[in-house]
Order: C-alpha cells, then sequence, then structure tokens
DNA sequence: TGTACATCAGTGAACGCGCGTTCACTGATGTAC
DNA sequence: TGTACATCAGTGAACGCGCGTTCACTGATGTAC
C-alpha cells in the first residue's frame, strides 16, 4: 500500500486542514484521532506516521488556523488606499459579528473558538495559540490604527466587545436562537463606521 | 452507614458547591464524577443517591452559579442612592478585569467560565445556561441603566468587552502571563468611569 | 418509652465503553545494482 | 533500462486506561408497634 511521497504529504496536510475545522467545532477533546483520521479519508492506525499525538496535531492545527485568521487581517492593513482600507476594514468588523460567521461554527475565530478549551490543554498547545493570539492582536491594532480610530485603548475595547460577542452568541446558538440574534444585533449597533 | 436527612442533604449541597467551583476551574469534562466526589469528602458510589447523571449536576452546578452572579448585580442595582450605587457598580465592573479575579478561575464568572464548554453540552445544561445567561444580561442592563450610561448598544458594548477581555486574558494566563495582563489593563483603561 | 425491623446514604469493586496509542502486516514506491 | 529488494504510508486488530454508571453490601437512622 505504500503511496508516492507527494500524496504522503497531501494526505498530511489534509488531515491539517480537517482537524482545523473539527477542533473549532467540536472542540480538542470533542473529536477523536480515529474520527479525525476518517473525516480525512483514511484510518486511525496511519495517524502516527505523521504526528508524534494528538497534542502535536492539535499544535499545528492551531497555527494553522491563526496563520489564516492573521493573513485575512494583514491584507486589510496592507491596502494602500486609505478610503478603500478603511472600507474593507469596516466589513470585516461587520462579518466577524454576523449570523452567517457563527453558523459556521467550522470556520470560527480562533479567539473565540479555541478561548475556553486552550487553558487545559498541554503547554505545547497553550504555547502555540498564546503566539497566536499576539500575532492576531498586533495585527488588528495594526488594520484599526490604518482605520484611523484614535486611542489604543479603544482600538482594543473595539476588539474585546466583538470577541465577546461571538463568544456569548456562539454559547446559546443551538439553545436560544433568539438570544444569541440579541446578542449580534447589539454588537452591529455598537460598530462605529468608518471615518 | 445510614446517615441524618439532615446530613444527607448537607453532602448533595457541598456537591454542588464543590462542582460548581471545579467545573469553572476545569471545565465539565476535566474533571471526573470520582474526583468531584472525593473532593467533597465522598466517594463516588454515592453520586447517584442524589443525582441522576453528571449531566444533571452539571446543570444544577450552572444555575448555582448564575444564582450568585445575578443576586451580586442585583443588590448593586438594589441600591437607593443614585451617587452609591454608581460607584458600586463601578467596582464591580473594575473587580470584573482585575488580575485578583481572572487568578482564581474556580469563582469565575459564568459567562466566561463555560461559554466555550456549553454548547458542546447535553440539551439540559445547554438550556441552564441560557436562561442563566438572559438572567445575567438583563441584571447587568438594570444595573448598567441605573449608572446613568446612556444607550443600550454602548451598555451591551461595555459587558461584551468586560466579558471578552476576561475570557482572552484567561485563555492566555498561564502560558503568556504578560500578554494576559495587558489585555486586563486595556480593558481598565476602557473604563468610563461612573458620572 | 423500648424493641424489632425496614430504609437508604454511603462504600468500593466491577461493568462496558470510547479513547489515545501500539503493533504486525500489506504492498506499491523508491533505490541499488 | 530492467531486476531485486528495502522502505514506509496505510490498514485494522489489539492494548491499557479512565470514564460514567451499576451493584451487592453495610450499618446507623427512622418507623411501626
Amino acid at each position: 500500500m505504500r503511496i508516492t511521497k507527494q500524496q504522503a504529504d497531501e494526505n498530511k496536510a489534509r488531515v491539517v486542514e480537517t482537524a482545523a475545522r473539527l477542533f473549532r467545532e467540536k472542540g480538542f477533546d470533542g473529536i477523536s484521532v480515529a474520527e479525525l483520521m476518517h473525516a480525512s479519508g483514511l484510518t486511525h492506525g496511519g495517524f502516527y506516521n505523521h504526528f508524534e499525538s494528538k497534542e502535536a496535531l492539535e499544535t499545528a492545527a492551531c497555527a494553522h488556523v491563526f496563520d489564516k485568521s492573521v493573513a485575512a487581517i494583514e491584507a486589510i492593513a496592507a491596502i494602500a488606499e486609505p478610503q478603500e482600507r478603511a472600507e474593507a476594514f469596516e466589513a470585516y468588523r461587520r462579518r466577524y459579528v454576523s449570523r452567517k460567521v457563527r453558523d459556521y461554527s467550522a470556520t470560527a475565530c480562533p479567539m473565540v473558538a479555541f478561548a475556553g478549551d486552550v487553558s487545559r490543554q498541554p503547554a505545547p498547545v497553550r504555547e502555540e495559540y498564546a503566539a497566536g493570539l499576539r500575532r492576531y492582536l498586533q495585527a488588528f491594532e495594526r488594520a484599526s490604527a490604518a482605520d484611523g480610530l484614535q486611542g489604543e485603548a479603544k482600538r482594543q475595547a473595539r476588539l474585546r466587545a466583538m470577541a465577546g460577542a461571538r463568544t456569548l452568541a456562539r454559547s446559546v446558538a443551538e439553545t436560544d436562537p433568539a438570544l444569541s440574534d440579541e446578542i449580534l444585533e447589539a454588537a452591529v449597533a455598537a460598530l462605529e463606521p468608518a471615518p
């Protein structure tokens, strides 16, 4: 059953992508190695050909998710034309607290998806998360400053309010959708438009 | 080994208190029935004399924690003298984002402690959480309005920013205390003083 | 009030189950000649 | 280029372990007389 080296690399990458999706949806402890492997089209026995442990995959998935989130914000901060940049950033913030994004928890922001879980995970996972969070906060701060909002405290409050809204909205999304919607709507109402 | 009815009731109450503490600290799935019973000074076999299942204890603990949190805010909202009330409320908000409170995760706010876990728990636990969150938001809104801050959207943004700060600060507390402190300090800086 | 017995909170061994991980095996790929 | 063999990604059964839950048992409490 030996396969091409390239095929094997693709399989590993696919497992990380699948894990990035399912860990966000169900939590690190909410999905088993066997389930992850089957969701990636493989059987569980081969897992340890690619990863030293489940913890190693958690670390890799965490880094992967933050990479994508940070890249998305940096792309906005990098827009040269100020008006266009401000509009893209406002659209980003509006999308962040939209129902659509809340309902696809598989693509959730890593801050929201992992925050509760991560402090109970082994140290390497926690460290990857902390490093990712730092990168994310810095990228957000850059985009936020470029957006023209004055005062770092105010800019950080904006981020915290967004993250708080998503966390709370998600926690009751299945059980009390009306309350969940209310929380998001209040968050949208509180968005200051781009200047 | 039969004991007094009163003694048995006290034992049950103690298990709920212990669970309220340890579920917040380690998550619903982070502590076993046996550990909970031993932490309450009992052995695990007797658990099912008091609770139908672990899930039933989770529900009871969730309600218990929200009861206490809501009572704390309502006590503030009930203060008659406006100046005194506003000061008490500001002190509450300041305490909420303090390092001291962050470092005692066993007494954490239920919104922060349970938000990540709860959406993966069985329906009764989720429902108890949703009901508790509703009560908490309403109590906070009452206290916030009595504090004199204008605009419901603004008042809710304040709550979300507080919860977001605590969630993020907690998630990196062990791994990156400096970042965790930064997040809390930014939250303190963003607190509008009572009028 | 005193006696006889049923009750039931608590105990600790045992259960089945799912988990992360290991292992012997397979067979196409990659390599040495 | 063709052949012989070593490599190793993938397979699925099996492992030990901790979990939630069950159970037979204990013995002081509560109750019926």
